[in-house]
DNA sequence: CGTGCCGCTGACCATTTGGTCAAACAATCA
DNA sequence: TGATTGTTTGACCAAATGGTCAGCGGCACG
């Protein structure tokens, strides 16, 4: 994470410094409930050095969910015509759900702005997101044409995915407590569980 | 909702409409990021008259949390061994559903609350949550070992149908932007999804 | 080695925020 | 009606918050 163009080294590691930070917080609290005092301590920065490097608290939010969109899109990016049906949508689930676990600050800050209504990031939902949603159903659809995955609306298959893996990073606190295990992962049995989940619901009847 | 030991009838009107005008902001804006201001605009009331008849911004905030744990878990503890397996679990998955369907507002707030750590809710987690789940896994268990359900790992469904349908609600503007529908509602397409996909996971080999 | 630009900060500011309080006002009931 | 209790608010306060600015220090390079 390098932040908005770093022409010295310098710049490139603090502004990567207070990204990181802002992530933290950010990710917590939300864009409202986060302040540059919690951000300015954990980057180990004074505040005025902070807006020394970002114009504003607003825009220091919006550099983190503009580096955030695009990779957030990879794992279903991968998703092509190329193997089988059943196993490309099970290996999308596998790659959402390692996102989660490697990086929960993101889905979280994410998380937090789509529950506030998006609205710094309305446009890239309807642009960039919508845009590859559109095309990745059209490709679910044809396989569906042609019996190699079960019927089912592409739209609504992608959105459980998107919520069933989010759900370990968005919601890890609960589920930690509920399993009550303290440091143990709960990962391997997700990934477990979502196989099966996926994997009966795709195959098509015979 | 009524509110906390109302006494007048004035006293359950006002306590009412704070609670609801405090609903709508906290589940948009979180704890933190919400304003008396804003719950006093919106209840029509003026700010010192919100704090007669609550002590302090995070007692509005407990006490919705209060009001609402206790009938959020309702559609799961009516789970029971009493029908057949699978259709039991679908049941549960309309209910979580219309849950969402009827009160996103709450499932937000919920949201909102675990998504910053619970800070608030901790307790309720680890015990009234915690114990129903651990029921209801032990059910399921039973279900999977008398062959009536396909082996699944209990708390992980239970997880997947929480994130699946509150999904719905959490997340209503991006499912809305995406499906690009403006005033349709996503939720009878979601319920023969979610339908097919629990039923094609839970149905038992045979 | 000096000069100029990059990096940094203490002090400060206006606004917002949660919360207080005395006093005014309304409802109830003897 | 009058006394008592319940309800409402304008004015106010201290703390927190996003942001500004003049100036200081240091690094780089001619």
């Amino acid at each position: 994470m390098t932040g908005p163009r770093a022409r010295t080294r310098i710049q490139a590691r603090n502004s990567g410094t207070i990204l990181d930070a802002a992530l933290d917080v950010f990710s917590q609290f939300g864009f409202r409930g986060a302040t540059l005092d919690q951000i300015a301590e954990r980057a180990g920065l004074s505040k005025p050095n902070l807006l020394y490097y970002f114009p504003s608290k607003e825009a220091i939010y919006v550099a983190l969910l503009d580096a955030l969109m695009h990779a957030w899109l990879d794992p279903l990016r991968a998703l092509t015509h190329d193997g089988e049906p059943v196993e490309e949508v099970l290996d999308y689930v596998r790659r959402k759900l390692e996102m989660s676990r490697l990086y929960p600050r993101e889905s979280r800050l994410f998380a937090n702005e789509i529950l506030q209504g998006a609205p710094r990031i309305l446009d890239r939902i309807e642009g960039e997101l919508k845009t590859l949603v559109d095309e990745k159903a059209a490709l679910i659809r044809t396989w569906v044409a042609e019996g190699r995955l079960a019927p089912v609306d592409p739209y609504h298959l992608v959105f459980s995915i998107w919520a069933t893996t989010q759900h370990y990073a968005d919601f890890d606190v609960q589920v930690h407590r509920v399993l009550g295990q303290d440091g143990d992962a709960p990962y391997p049995e997700a990934e477990r569980f979502l196989t099966h989940l996926y994997r009966a619901a795709l195959t098509p009847a015979r």
